[in-house]
DNA sequence: TCTGGGGTCCTAGGACCC
DNA sequence: TCTGGGGTCCTAGGACCC
């Protein structure tokens, strides 16, 4: 049996543990730069805020509702998220933190009389030791875990825990599910499937396996095994190094000034570094790129990148902060207005065993990797933008952000912004 | 010009997730 | 006026190898 515990309306929920007289009220929060409703309590959902609408088109139902409102806060979030996972790691020897509100519990080879009181146990716990609500759904495979724990949303009386395993409730359950709603089961193949009058899970579980192969490929066989109850999606408990990493954000004003461009990015560049060393990787290839606001039809469009390569690899700050404000100078035109910008480390190594190239200066790498964990121990004592370099101007990030809450829990976050109305 | 039967690696694009 | 910011995996096709 698997677990999966998924934290309610998630960053709404951290905004009231600090915020206690906002129970029963309806709240938001908006996406970076105050853009979109990413969070909505009950309430607030109850008066038809959509996920991801854009605040302008809501602020009329705001108004009229008293909806409170805030802007995102990353450090308080991912902060609750750890103290989340922490209780979790007492339910289950192995635990996968799925994303910033769910994780998922492998609870096999485990004795557990009553798995659904062991739900509610978790769930209460978790209230209890962090102050955020969690809905838990125990089943035989992840994904029927995670249509579990939605049931928790829709029947309060499950009082946070739902274990769902018996052949005749998973196909009652399934009938009513919507197939879009299926972990797994996108727009693309959620629209391919009502073509095929297909429109909940249970009728997807129905077609022939060789059909669902034809047609939705390894991933969709895999859901459809899930959904009769046997695993096919891994349980991937230990983090793997990222891949690819990315630093972006869109500007609260158009930027026009390549000095400007060039100091954001710059900051980007530096936080990306910082995330990189974390996890012992070097960079072999950068990519940089600005682009103009989407949304002005009207407006001149550019998307323009340029691509930095790294043949020996480099984890330095100085190094990839120079390419980076290299790099812009080099995309920028002037006859364009930049809204969003940001660097994408595109090719990553681990640092460890990684083979340099045999003629390099050492001496130089050395000096440079003191200077590099020199910043990161300044970073980590005193907060990013404590030493910046010079390209970077003030190191703050131009963004609106009108309605954040306090930095409740934490000294700071990760890229410092200078608030623009 | 035609001719066999294997492989690997890379890339772009699509689809999905939160 | 105002529209977020991250990720992963899979597949097909091309280029190349013997």
């Amino acid at each position: 049996m698997f677990a999966l515990a998924d934290c309610n309306n998630f960053f709404v929920s951290c905004e009231r543990v600090f915020r206690p007289d906002l129970e029963g009220k309806p709240v938001i929060v908006l996406s970076n730069n105050d853009g979109c409703a990413v969070a909505r309590s009950n309430e607030a959902k109850a008066l038809g805020i959509k996920m991801g609408e854009p605040y302008f088109k809501i602020r009329p139902i705001v108004e009229q509702h008293g909806v409170k409102v805030f802007s995102s806060n990353y450090a308080l979030y991912g902060d609750m998220s750890r103290r989340v996972h922490a209780v979790l790691r007492d339910f289950a020897p192995a635990v996968e933190q799925y994303s910033i509100d769910e994780s998922f519990l492998d609870l096999r080879g485990m004795m557990i009389a009553d798995l659904d009181a062991y739900a509610k146990e978790i769930s209460a716990s978790c209230r209890h030791l962090t102050g955020i609500p969690v809905s838990v759904g125990i089943a035989p495979t992840k994904t029927l875990a995670k249509i579990a724990s939605k049931l928790c949303k829709k029947f309060p009386r499950l009082r946070g825990g739902c274990y769902m395993h018996r052949p005749q409730d998973i196909e009652k359950v399934l009938c009513t599910y919507p197939v879009e709603d299926v972990w797994g089961i996108g727009r693309r193949s959620a629209k391919k499937l009502s073509a095929m009058g297909i429109t909940t899970a249970w009728q997807f579980a129905q077609l022939k396996e060789y059909e669902v192969c034809k047609s939705f490929a390894l991933p969709g066989w895999r859901t459809w095994k899930e959904l009769h109850g046997e695993p096919s999606v891994d349980f991937e408990d230990q983090m793997e190094p990222r891949q690819s990493l990315c630093v972006s954000r869109s500007f609260a004003h158009e930027l026009t000034d390549v000095r400007d461009l060039c100091a954001q990015v710059a900051t980007f560049a530096e936080s990306a570094v910082r995330k990189l060393r974390k996890q012992g990787s070097l960079v072999l290839e950068m990519a940089v790129f600005a682009m103009t606001n989407r949304f002005h039809e009207n407006d001149p469009q550019a998307f323009s990148s340029e691509l930095v390569v790294f043949p020996d690899g480099t984890d330095d700050h100085a190094t990839l902060v120079a390419a980076a404000s290299e790099a812009v100078r080099a995309l920028f035109d002037k006859r364009f207005s930049y809204k969003k910008a940001g660097v994408i480390f595109t090719r990553m190594a681990q640092r460890d065993g990684f083979q340099r190239a045999l003629f390099r200066d050492a001496e130089a790498d050395d000096r440079q990797e003191r200077l590099s964990r020199a910043l990161d121990s300044l970073a980590s004592e005193y907060g990013p933008g404590t030493v910046l370099f010079g390209v970077q101007g003030d190191g703050r990030v131009w963004m609106a952000q009108e309605n954040r809450s306090p930095q409740y829990t934490t000294r700071w976050s990760d890229i410092p912004t200078a608030s623009v109305k």
